[in-house]
Order: structure tokens, then C-alpha cells, then sequence
DNA sequence: CTATCTGTTCTGAC
DNA sequence: TGTCAGAACAGATA
């Protein structure tokens, strides 16, 4: 599931392991997956990766980067050569992130792979992604700092991210719902549908509010949740497992502490003695407890 | 089998 | 300009 905290953390793992490398081959089985040009990439060096957003960045050597999307089944695996038996590294260790699922690390490439780039010591990073929204994108620099300045808000852990933001750009859409402002991308990066729920829950702020009408404290509560919730996010790693050998793809990490994504049903973790409810909110299902979110 | 659900975002209609 | 359904796609689930 890939919102901030999982791109975060593909980042850092991606960082550790192919930093300093060279792509040597590069195949696709997918037109819409990969948009560029194959010869853009091959014989270039990975120069660092970086997240905007739910985006990823691998910078590469000369004007070139590629762009990553994962939208809602993507996934970026890296698989280490077989050459090196007993190394310890980071190097040496599988890693998997985005979209999760029970054959995280089974055979690769599979019918969900869609790019494999192989580096110069026999390393594979694989795109896979089921229901081919994702992609990945060849761009110059000025591109990548066109697209990162138009399309997108400002970072949650970035200085920017203010409570006098919140209300400056809150003036702007004074009918949406507080939701939907948290979801906007051009306002604040990175947050999707589960985290909004998280977010909203620990603040008490029911997800259908308008914004006219969240005052100053919730304005302070929501900016204050929606950091820890990431945060905790990506102490966890997001959903992502990066242990191979655990087999356990999907579990373990931040699905173990949502409260109320996916929990319908179920009483209020808070024990208000309300339940976790459902609704619908921009075409996005939703989840909240209706005691104690007003 | 059918109907409905799913973590994202863009486009086109109104 | 804001809002909303639908599309892009491929499953899993009831």
C-alpha cells in the first residue's frame, strides 16, 4: 500500500543497495509500464534515490532519472546476485517494498513483473504491478523539478507544513470535505486513504467535516496526527516487510497498529464504547468511529 | 455466476 | 472553478 511511510521506506532500502551500481539491461513486457527509452538507461550509474510525495526518484548519471509511481499494486523488489555467499550487507540482502502481497519473494520476475533493471554485479530491481496503473518514467532533471514544484503540496515532515498553510490553503476550498483536503496532493504530499482515516480518528474529527468549519484546535490536532501517524508509519516501514526470510509478506509492520482502516464492525479502540463505522467520502471508502469523531 | 470491493490519480462532463 | 463519475486494470471476496 503505497502512501508515504512505504515509499519512504523503499527509499532507504533502495538507497543501501544499488547506490554506485550500473545498469546493465533493462526489459519490459508492458508499453504503458515503462515510458521512455530503453537506451537512456542502459550503461548509466545510479547516483541516489529519493521520495516526493508517494513518487520515487533514482537519479542516474548524465540528465537522466527515473520516476516511479506504484499507485495501488505497485512494487519495487530488489534481488541480490547469487554470486557473493556469506556477505553480510545490505548488498546481499533481498528487499521488497509497496503493494503487499503473499509472493513478495517468490520466483522473479512473475505475471506481475513489468520492468527488470539488472546492475553490473548481477543485482535485479523489479517493478511489479498487478493492475498496471503504476509506471515508471524517463525524465531530465528539469523535468523531475518541474513535476515535483506543480504537482504537489508541500512534504508533511517539511518546515512548510504549518498549521498556517492549513489555514491558508483551507480559504481556498472552504466546502471540502477535511478528508479530501488531506488527500489533495497539491496541498500536503504523501497522505492516502488509510493514513487520512488514521489521521482523523486520533484527532476526532469526523472525515465528512467541511473545512469552514474545523477550528483552530483541530486545525493543531490534525497537522500534530497526521505527523505521528506517519512517523510511525515509516518506523514500521509502512506495510512492507523487508525480511526474506520471514515469510509472513504482508503482515508484521504498520497493519498492526491501524485503528480503524479496514475495521469496521469492530468497537473503538479508544473504548468510547462506539464502533468503527464505514461510509463512502469522495468515492473513497471510509472509516471512523461515530462516537467519538464529531 | 454475479456483484462488489480494493491501497491512486487523471480525464472529461456538467 | 468545483465536483463527480468513470477509466486505467486485475484480481479477491461474498
Amino acid at each position: 500500500m503505497p502512501e508515504l511511510p512505504e515509499v519512504e521506506t523503499i527509499k532507504r532500502g533502495l538507497n543501501k543497495r544499488i547506490v554506485g551500481k550500473n545498469i546493465t539491461d533493462l526489459s519490459f513486457d508492458w508499453p504503458k509500464s515503462f515510458l521512455g527509452k530503453k537506451e537512456d538507461v542502459v550503461g548509466r550509474e545510479v547516483k541516489g534515490v529519493e521520495r516526493r510525495a508517494k513518487v520515487i526518484r533514482i537519479n542516474l548519471s548524465g540528465d537522466y532519472n527515473l520516476l516511479f509511481h506504484l499507485k495501488m499494486t505497485g512494487q519495487l523488489i530488489y534481488r541480490a546476485a547469487q554470486l557473493r555467499q556469506g556477505f553480510a550487507g545490505p548488498q546481499n540482502q533481498d528487499f521488497s517494498g509497496g503493494h503487499p502481497d503473499h509472493n513478495w519473494h517468490a520466483k522473479l520476475p512473475n505475471s506481475a513483473t513489468r520492468i527488470i533493471f539488472t546492475f553490473n554485479d548481477g543485482s535485479k530491481l523489479f517493478f511489479n504491478d498487478l493492475r498496471k496503473f503504476g509506471w515508471c518514467k524517463v525524465l531530465n532533471n528539469d523535468q523531475i523539478e518541474k513535476i515535483f514544484c506543480d504537482e504537489y503540496g508541500v512534504e508533511p515532515f517539511d518546515s512548510k507544513f504549518t498549521v498556517d498553510y492549513l489555514l491558508l490553503r483551507a480559504k481556498k476550498n472552504p466546502n471540502r470535505t477535511i478528508k479530501q483536503f488531506l488527500m489533495d496532493q497539491t496541498i500536503v504530499a504523501g497522505i492516502g486513504n488509510i493514513y487520512a482515516d488514521e489521521a482523523l480518528f486520533s484527532s476526532g474529527v469526523l472525515p465528512t467535516r467541511k473545512i469552514k468549519e474545523i477550528s483552530l484546535s483541530e486545525w493543531k490536532s490534525i497537522r500534530e496526527n497526521v505527523l505521528k501517524i506517519l512517523e510511525l508509519g515509516i518506523k514500521h516501514g509502512g506495510t512492507t516487510d523487508s525480511d526474506y526470510v520471514n515469510a509472513e509478506g504482508e503482515k508484521g509492520g504498520m497493519q498492526n497498529y491501524l485503528k480503524v482502516y479496514r475495521k469496521a464492525g469492530e468497537s473503538c479502540p479508544k473504548e468510547c464504547g462506539g464502533k468503527i463505522d464505514r461510509m463512502v467520502v469522495g468515492g473513497r471508502g471510509t472509516h471512523f468511529c461515530e462516537n467519538c469523531q464529531s
